[in-house]
DNA sequence: GAAATAAAAATATCAGATGTTATTGCATCC
DNA sequence: GGATGCAATAACATCTGATATTTTTATTTC
């Protein structure tokens, strides 16, 4: 199973063979994707009850399809499904997000070791490519422009997975859709970013990265994810 | 989200609020875990069409429950979901298991790692009950009783999760369970076992853990996977 | 104010109808 | 004979609506 995640260009209920891995892609409009994307960027509040007729009228679903989308996103851990009482958004705690966050570290830094490993010149180009694109949004951030931020993460995501790409796992990089996507939700959140650091972070990496410099690579992430952690811990009230 | 996995105690459809990670439980009998579970034990063919109208005849339940029931399995990765030409149960394959391995040793050795060092006395003693049940069963085994495998399985499955039930994260228990479950698959498939090695090592890491011995118990316990993907990679022919 | 009970709401499951897409079999053509 | 095009069939995806069960809410009673 290839890697599914938020910015997917791939219907969820349809996977292709293409191995992209795929996060938060507001592209699609399936239902999933629509319910994922609120659930994430917090229109669907942590906690809240989902009701079928409420969630019907908002999506414009039939209640098959509604509990299918349910079912997928409980199964991923976005929603709670509890037997003859419904569904619930997943609450968020302090916890949680450190368990998310110590995750990443332990999956992102391990398929980047992988990643550098095993690059080509096509990964480097990719890498290049996502690395610049979200440089670009990052300046239009740090000059004040906050009305993108779903694209700004989704280039964030971009970056995050052309690191990873090569590291030869589909298993690996699916599991990081998921915490990526999970992590970005406290992001969301507590809605501060970080900043001239994180830029700085991005860069570091990158140029480790590309110049296969494993540890450099591997510590520098690792510092960007526990940061970003604290950040959030800073903002966060349970 | 609790970790779930095949011998859960609880209905999938009902996850409560209790800790316990669940994999392989042949008590529970709703449609998700029978499925589940003919997944993992062969009985469902990797790569084979799941029709719906035959699984309507096999498993007694409406069209409904069993698209939710999928979806939940496609998220899982044990079911393969194509738009508009149904589910398939996931093919396997010689990479595919080498990812399963390589991420069980990862996750599995760093949760035990956790544990180890904040296990407490309740964790000693249920890792002292599930290592005993484990042992009793590989001597059955050993002697040529092969007549319960599933039930060996679970012992083995409740003894791999007493290690790192310790660990502190509920979602390393979750994402653990799905790979023990899907690593389980394979075992299945290739359906021999290496004896008295793996007994041995269970014994090693048992005793490293308790006494602390982080090294030991994480590179034992490494060996022991590696060891197991070894021997089913010999068996195995895609 | 707490406990028991009745009413309402919501869920879980099912059956059946409809439109769409994929697959299959067959005839045609080169 | 093999490839191509087309019709018939099968299967999927979605929706509506019905029923039984369970939970939640409101009301009554003590």
């Amino acid at each position: 199973m290839a890697p599914l995640s938020l910015f997917c260009q791939r219907n969820a209920q349809s996977p292709d063979e293409s191995s992209m891995p795929k996060s938060l892609n507001l592209v699609g409009t399936s239902t999933y994707q629509r319910i994922k994307r609120d659930i994430i960027f917090g229109d669907l509040a942590p906690g809240s009850k989902l009701k079928l007729d409420n969630l019907r009228e908002r999506y414009e679903a039939s209640m098959s399809t509604l509990r299918e989308t349910l079912n997928r996103l409980a199964s991923e851990g976005f929603v709670d499904a509890l037997d003859q009482r419904g569904f619930f958004v997943t609450p968020v705690s302090r916890e949680d997000l450190h368990e998310i966050a110590n995750l990443r570290v332990l999956l992102e830094c391990h398929a980047l070791r992988l990643s550098i490993a095993n690059g080509d010149t096509d990964w480097e180009g990719n890498l290049v490519a996502a690395h610049h694109k979200l440089h670009l949004m990052e300046q239009k951030m740090l000059e004040g422009d906050n009305s993108q931020i779903e694209d700004w993460k989704r280039y964030d995501w971009e970056f995050h997975l052309a690191l990873i790409e090569a590291c030869g796992s589909n298993n690996l990089l699916s599991l990081h859709a998921v915490l990526y996507d999970k992590y970005l939700r406290y992001q969301m959140l507590v809605l501060t970013h970080r900043g001239e650091d994180a830029v700085e972070e991005h860069r570091k990496v990158f140029k480790a990265a590309l110049a296969r410099d494993v540890e450099t690579a591997a510590d520098t992430l690792k510092v960007h994810i526990e940061k970003g952690l604290e950040h959030s811990l800073a903002a966060f009230t349970d």
